[in-house]
DNA sequence: AGCACGCCGACT
DNA sequence: GTCGGCGTGCTC
């Protein structure tokens, strides 16, 4: 018996995987999905692998052959379903496939613990008894041929065994402790036209038992929610499960309350902030299939849902689906590859989908179902006020006259107002007025932002240095703080209103664990009349007595170098306006430099269609996508000179590919912030015509690249190119 | 990642 | 002659 291992899913540099015999005694233990200890390399060193594969043959030379030692899991960590989304996600990111397995192997792994936990589970004899004999049969036998090595390695395991021995006791003490769980009411909720319409096509799929993608496009308030709860509890009448994702967990805490309270099974809530032992738990309870509903953000789509029936993805076009780090993989699009995996539907809901996802809607490719009404209000009055024209009539204040008297009557009628900045600190450049020097980060070709405790800080890297007036460089004592954050709103606006009582809600007020909650539950409970915030009060937030919303810069991300700065500008918002009056008439007001700018007036208008049909000409005529793919290959070295070679690398792997197939390469040239905690950067932007294109050609350029002085990261369809 | 193999410069 | 530099390639 053969069995193929993919070794050590991180970091080594191999993308393969290897044959090894099974012993005798193994047998019956090697499964798909369970892990292994192997000897790897000349040195035989002792390395974790994962089985892919379990086969009776192999093309192996039988002298390169080495035995398995010892099988680590009692249960599969990783079922075939997940070992096919990995093959899916190594293929179309151009990833290793250990990097791939490593994203879905739960990260609380380690050493044996998935061992102890699950014999917890499945026995009948007790813990120890049955710790003890897995020791027994595992070590008591030969391992190797080679008999020097077989001790060494026992020693080794042997040691593993123990540590998980000693925790297996503590384990004990906590699994007496169970926790209960609220039964679920039973209401009958009425639905609308459009979102019964909605149901049925989402049941119906789902029956079919086929890969779709439904968009269901509304706006806030029209009640997508109660789709999504009827939509699950179908499916999990069916015996099915529901992966629901959401872009922030602390951000959707009434529509966990709503799902946890309609659904018949248990309901798992993956969060950041959870320890190892609640992640550990959440684990079990999914693939035992105790639990048949899983929320979470990006990383639930990795969990281990046991016959999946139905993925949800709220908010589709968030930009928290993507991850900025290595492999940048896009939950939206693995849900897509998992859907497809498990031939199920897939339901991307959005006010503002995303043009790519709009696109293949109307083209036909994906199902559409739109939510019209707003179940409780009209949409919010929205005036755009041009700042230029402020500029000009002497206001040189940060907030306009309409915002303030706006402002001023709310507070009169004792109702709220959110002021949205995307910015945070207290001014994000510090200049010296005498020569021109801006405070720079040391680590990162960033400008410091003055922070009102004193501090400068980098908010790439963290670093962080004491203000001083002095400038460094010449020694001017004329510097000055330019430009606004979301502090120094915090502060002009209690010299406006001095006795409104003022909120701020950022990263910088959020690093405690429940803080968020905190902020939110006073400003609900109106202990508070104004919040100032950054883009964490965009999302999803419901307060009945906020009537003003206010944008005090649009153009933040609507001057930001990338293809998406429009639509991006657009979706932000029109998703803070929806937080105006959502129970009571509302009013928003969006300071911009640009209000003719068909972003902003499409947001002012709540006109979807019209800001779609303008992106989309221009993504046509400049061939973004959805009319070409892209993927950015970034090469980053501490040492500038070892980057620049790695790309030039990389360039020349490319221009072989432009006489096979039709690709445009811009660059190489420097990120747009070349230096980032010491590391430069250089990237080449490519486009392709064809999907399968992109995919062969960052697969070929993965393979081929080996300067080992700097690394290669390859971003299929990047979200942000900074 | 490690480790070996291999092909060039400055040394006993 | 040979010790060691690290570029290149392999690990079942």
């Amino acid at each position: 018996m053969i069995v193929e291992v993919c070794i050590n899913y991180q970091d080594a540099n191999v993308d393969r995987t290897f044959d090894y015999l099974v012993p005798g005694h193994l047998e019956e233990l090697v499964e798909v999905g369970k892990r292994v200890y192997v000897n790897f390399g000349v040195s035989n060193r002792v390395v974790e692998g994962l089985i892919i594969n379990v086969k009776e043959d192999t093309n192996v030379e039988r002298e390169k052959l080495k035995c398995v030692l010892a099988v680590i899991d009692k249960i599969p960590i990783v079922s075939d379903e997940q070992i096919k989304l990995a093959f899916s996600i190594k293929n179309y990111y151009a990833t290793k496939l250990g990097q791939a397995l490593g994203l879905i192997i739960p990260p609380f792994v380690s050493n044996n613990e998935i061992y102890i936990i699950c014999a917890q589970q499945t026995s009948d004899l007790t813990l120890e008894d049955e710790l003890k004999e897995i020791y027994n049969r595992i070590l008591k036998r030969p391992v190797s041929a080679n008999s020097k090595l077989a001790k060494e390695n026992e020693d080794k395991i042997a040691s593993l065994f123990l540590r998980g021995l000693l925790r297996f006791e503590l384990k004990l003490l906590k699994s007496l402790n169970e926790e209960k769980r609220e039964t679920p009411t039973e209401p009958q909720y009425k639905l609308t036209k459009d979102q019964k319409k909605a149901l049925e096509l989402i049941t119906s799929t789902f029956d079919k038992g086929i890969y779709k993608n439904i968009l269901l496009f509304g706006v806030t308030g029209s009640g997508k929610t109660e789709v999504y709860i009827q939509a699950m509890r179908y499916v999990i009448s069916k015996g099915k499960s529901v992966i629901l994702m959401v872009p922030e967990i602390s951000l959707t805490p009434q529509m966990i309350q709503n799902v946890k309270r309609r659904i018949e099974s248990e309901v798992v809530v993956y969060h950041s902030k959870m320890n190892s032992s609640q992640r550990q738990r959440a684990w079990l309870k999914l693939k035992s299939g105790e639990a048949k509903v899983v929320i979470g953000p990006r990383s639930a789509i990795f969990a281990p849902a046991k016959e999946l029936g139905l993925i949800i993805v709220d908010e589709e076009h968030e930009t928290s689906y993507k991850s900025e780090k290595s492999p940048r993989v896009n939950a939206v699009e693995v849900a897509q590859m998992r859907a497809k995996i498990n031939s199920i539907p897939i339901v991307l809901g959005s006010a503002t989908p995303t043009v790519e996802h709009y696109y293949y809607a109307i083209a036909g490719k994906y199902a559409i179902c739109t939510l019209r009404e707003r179940i409780n209000k009209a949409l919010p009055e929205v005036f755009v006020v041009d700042m230029k024209k402020e500029i000009l009539d002497g206001n040189k204040s940060i907030f306009s006259r309409l915002l303030l008297s706006e402002i001023e009557k709310n507070l009169q009628r004792g109702e709220q107002v959110l002021l949205f900045l995307n910015r945070r600190g207290y001014s994000p450049i510090v200049i010296c007025r005498e020569c021109g020097y801006v405070y720079m980060c040391k680590n990162c070709s960033i400008s410091l932002t003055y922070h009102k405790d004193g501090y400068l800080r980098c908010h790439y890297c963290n670093y962080k240095q004491e203000y001083t007036s002095i400038c460094p460089k010449c020694g001017s004592k004329y510097v000055r703080q330019y430009g606004s954050g979301t502090q120094r709103i915090e502060d002009e606006i209690k010299t406006y209103f001095k006795d409104a009582r003022v909120l701020r809600m950022d990263k910088d007020t959020t690093t405690r664990k429940d803080a968020v909650e905190e902020i939110l539950s006073k400003f609900k409970s109106k202990e508070a009349d104004i919040l100032v915030g950054t883009q964490m009060v965009a999302k999803g937030l419901h307060f009945p007595d906020l009537t003003l919303v206010g944008v005090i810069n649009a153009d933040t991300i609507l001057n930001m170098p990338d293809f998406r700065s429009k639509e991006r500008t657009f979706q932000l918002i029109t998703q803070v306006a929806g937080r105006a009056g959502r129970e009571k008439q509302g009013r928003v007001v969006i300071q911009t430099f640009n209000p003719d700018d068909y972003s902003i007036v499409a947001a002012s208008n709540h006109d979807y269609e019209s800001f779609f049909e303008e992106e989309i000409k221009i993504r046509k005529t400049m061939g973004y996508p959805p009319y070409s793919y892209i993927v950015n290959f970034i090469v980053v070295s501490q040492n500038e000179g070892f980057a620049k070679k790695g790309i030039e690398n990389v360039y020349r792997l490319l221009e072989k590919c432009t006489k096979i197939v039709n690709l445009k390469i811009y660059g190489p040239s420097e990120s747009p912030i070349f230096k980032v905690e010491n590391q430069y950067r250089y990237h080449i932007l490519v486009k392709f015509e064809k999907a399968s294109q992109m995919i062969d050609i960052a697969n070929m350029i993965k393979e081929r690249y080996n300067y080992n002085n700097a690394e290669l990261i390859i971003d299929v369809n990047p979200i942000n190119t900074l």
